[in-house]
DNA sequence: GTTCTAGAAC
DNA sequence: GTTCTAGAAC
């Protein structure tokens, strides 16, 4: 038995997240003991074990051998600061979890998942995996999947994704005039299902540029209340024409045949905080979440 | 997408 | 002094 650590390199670390992305989502995770995600990023596995990272898109090959020096079980980040050398608390425990290793993994890639750190991140993935598992999965059918919002913007937040490998409303054209369809008729069931959905309204829409790949509808309620909201990037990629109402994209398919997104579109994200209620502009976030709450008391 | 943190704003 | 933002790293 062993203990995979976080070492020194960069691709290291990339493996390792794939493999924690993949096992804690239990999409294969053959002959694994534990998992700690987080701080002391532990994973045993058994020497020569081959894992399949997204979905088995991304083959590695498990190598093990001696750390002869015993100190490449350091855990810090590479974008660590160079003033702090003390441990905080965090460290601490990652140091500790090291201390149990015996042996020093080294990951073989043999797939693509280092490309993904290169092009925008492995993290940019991240909806591929989490549509795949079925602990996410809020109802499914043969062409789209819902799942709810990681980081949810609002009291609901959903998101709808199609099976098919869309990466963003640029790849749409008429032929997903249907399927863009479906996932509107999908998110207004889903609104429809939900409790709060006589006293709450509720958007669907995409966002102009969106930093996850594989094509998503937001389905969210116009309360904002949560503190996942927390900056103003946030607030207007949900309340400024950042976001395109599924409507107006189904409209641009049926007409055009493919969906134009405004150039500029990513300065609308650095405008005035400006309440979608009353249009009251608000300093801060802090402020304006003091002035939501006056429009949606709990 | 999030987290972290330097330094701006107060 | 504290709060908050914005940009970089992931």
């Amino acid at each position: 038995m062993s203990v995979i650590t976080y070492m020194s390199s960069t691709d290291s670390l990339t493996c390792v997240l794939s493999l924690i992305l993949v096992l804690k989502l239990g999409t294969n995770p053959t002959s694994v003991d534990s998992v700690v995600v987080g701080t002391g990023n532990e994973v045993r596995i058994k020497p020569g074990q081959r894992l399949h990272i997204v979905n088995q898109l991304y083959p590695y090959t498990i190598q093990f051998k001696e750390d002869p020096t015993g100190k490449n079980s350091g855990t810090k980040r590479p974008r660590e600061s160079a003033s702090d050398d003390r441990e905080s608390p965090r460290e601490a425990q990652k140091m500790k979890a090291a201390k149990l290793t015996e042996k020093v993994p080294v990951l073989v890639n043999h797939g693509e998942a280092q490309k993904h750190t290169e092009r925008g991140g492995l993290w940019s993935q991240g909806l591929k995996i989490s549509m795949q598992d079925p602990k996410m999965q809020l109802y499914k059918d043969d062409k789209v999947v819902v799942i709810k919002d990681k980081y949810p913007k609002a009291r609901h937040h959903w998101l709808v994704l199609p099976w098919q490998s869309i990466p963003s409303l640029k790849a749409l054209c008429e032929e997903h005039c249907d399927l863009v369809k479906h996932m509107q008729q999908v998110a207004d069931q889903m609104v429809q299902q939900c409790p709060d959905s006589s006293s709450l309204s509720f958007r669907t829409g995409y966002h102009a540029i969106p930093s996850m790949s594989h094509v998503h509808l937001h389905v969210i309620s116009q309360d904002f209340d949560s503190p996942c909201l927390k900056n103003k990037k946030h607030w207007n990629s949900f309340t400024t024409d950042y976001f395109i109402e599924s409507n107006d994209v189904i409209q641009m398919l049926e007409t055009n045949g493919r969906v134009t997104v405004k150039e500029g579109a990513t300065e609308l994200l650095k405008l005035p905080l400006c309440c979608h209620m009353c249009h009251k502009e608000l300093s801060t976030i802090p402020a304006l979440k003091e002035h939501l709450k006056s429009h949606f008391p709990r």
